[in-house]
DNA sequence: TAGATTGTTAATCGATTAACAATC
DNA sequence: TAGATTGTTAATCGATTAACAATC
């Protein structure tokens, strides 16, 4: 970023990919325009905040009409990156990698698993989705093929951080890490969680305040 | 809650979940106490912050000596709701459901899935992992039975709404939303969104602000 | 005791919300 | 035009961080 530019919010980025969702939901619909206020009403925001989103994206909506649906959503997924061609790979072939491999990312999240690596040996040597699947001894000579962007990291949680550092070595830039530990990498890697417990929790404590109030 | 009582915010139910997370991996070593100083060094947070969220929890530490292991792990789990017994149905068998099926919940997270359902008549009839997988259309009867508290859906988008609204007619407290769509539910029961892309699009976002850098 | 780590109180920072003039 | 919706500027709210006395 430039000197003083500030990383966007994290719940901002959120609300974005958000009204991504909706938008793609509405494009059957034969409607070219949409203000933030149906946004806000549709998923529940504030319309101010609304506003203030698509304001940091840099869009301008037009008073009394507002924003056009087509443009909003190609700005949406190029100011979160989803217009891009990133090569991912996944590390560990579970239940959950398997599951990941088999999510349909063609459509429009810029992101494509040209691989998966496993440590056991009777999980490799197959194609899942497409996709490959090899022993993990093989990923150093398969990075120094191609170009990889993104590590995605679904082994269990005490291999995790030996794994995130072989990606490191790599040149990989960003790690989508499934396992429920943190990851300590070198500064210029974006690592984000997304393990499950993470929303566990905020569900099940959230049920507790519920039923206290 | 009581009267004036706050939600606890989401950025510390979060981080109380990684705290748990490294308190259940420093079981095996034969530590009894830990500092907050330690646990912000190991988690990349600042010191005082694991301090506040503890003290929130109401955990009082020893000066010089920190916090005992045994009593911090209870505490959070009794905070995040981990130490009761919920019923969850999961709805929708596909690729992440089967996983979320065959994860090991039964390791301190409270929740236990006691069901699945599913509108495909060829996925319904087996069981995987102990659990049985039924037809959609046995649920209400299935609900009527026995108390449950949580519902994890994971079908498509399109069929989300309306299995939300079947659970929350059905007596559920809590619904883990894995369909990339917002859910509209009435009041009282708590919605928690946990579809990939949300993490996705922070991972894209931050190293896209990488680059920039 | 000395020093590390705690809990408390106050200051800062950043995100959300409010108010309102501009505009199509 | 009238009214809905925008963009802007200011106020509020809440979360994080800092400073420091208390304590084991």
């Amino acid at each position: 970023m430039k000197k003083n530019a500030r990383k966007a919010p994290a719940p901002v980025i959120r609300r974005l990919s958000n009204y991504h969702h909706l938008l793609v939901g509405l494009k059957q619909s034969n409607r070219k325009t949409i203000s933030s206020t149906t946004i806000a009403e549709m998923l529940e925001y504030k319309p101010i905040q609304v506003r203030k989103d698509l304001q940091l994206i840099g869009l301008v909506g037009r008073p009394k009409v507002g924003f056009r649906i087509a443009e909003l959503t190609e700005a949406i997924q190029s100011f979160l990156g989803w217009k891009s061609n990133c090569r991912a790979i996944l590390v560990g072939a579970g239940n959950l990698g398997k599951a990941l491999l088999k999510y349909p990312w063609d459509d429009g999240y810029g992101i494509e698993i040209v691989a998966a690596f496993d440590a056991d040996k009777k999980r490799s040597g197959v194609t899942i989705n497409g996709i490959p699947v090899y022993h993990q001894s093989a990923f150093p000579a398969f990075a120094a093929k191609d170009r990889l962007d993104v590590g995605i990291i679904a082994v269990p949680a005490a291999a995790a951080q030996t794994v995130a550092e072989v990606l490191a070595s790599n040149g990989i830039r960003g790690i989508w890490n499934f396992s429920p530990t943190h990851l300590k990498v070198s500064a210029p890697i974006a690592v984000v969680d997304a393990f499950f417990t993470q929303s566990l929790a905020l569900l099940t404590r959230r049920m507790i305040e519920g039923r206290e109030e």
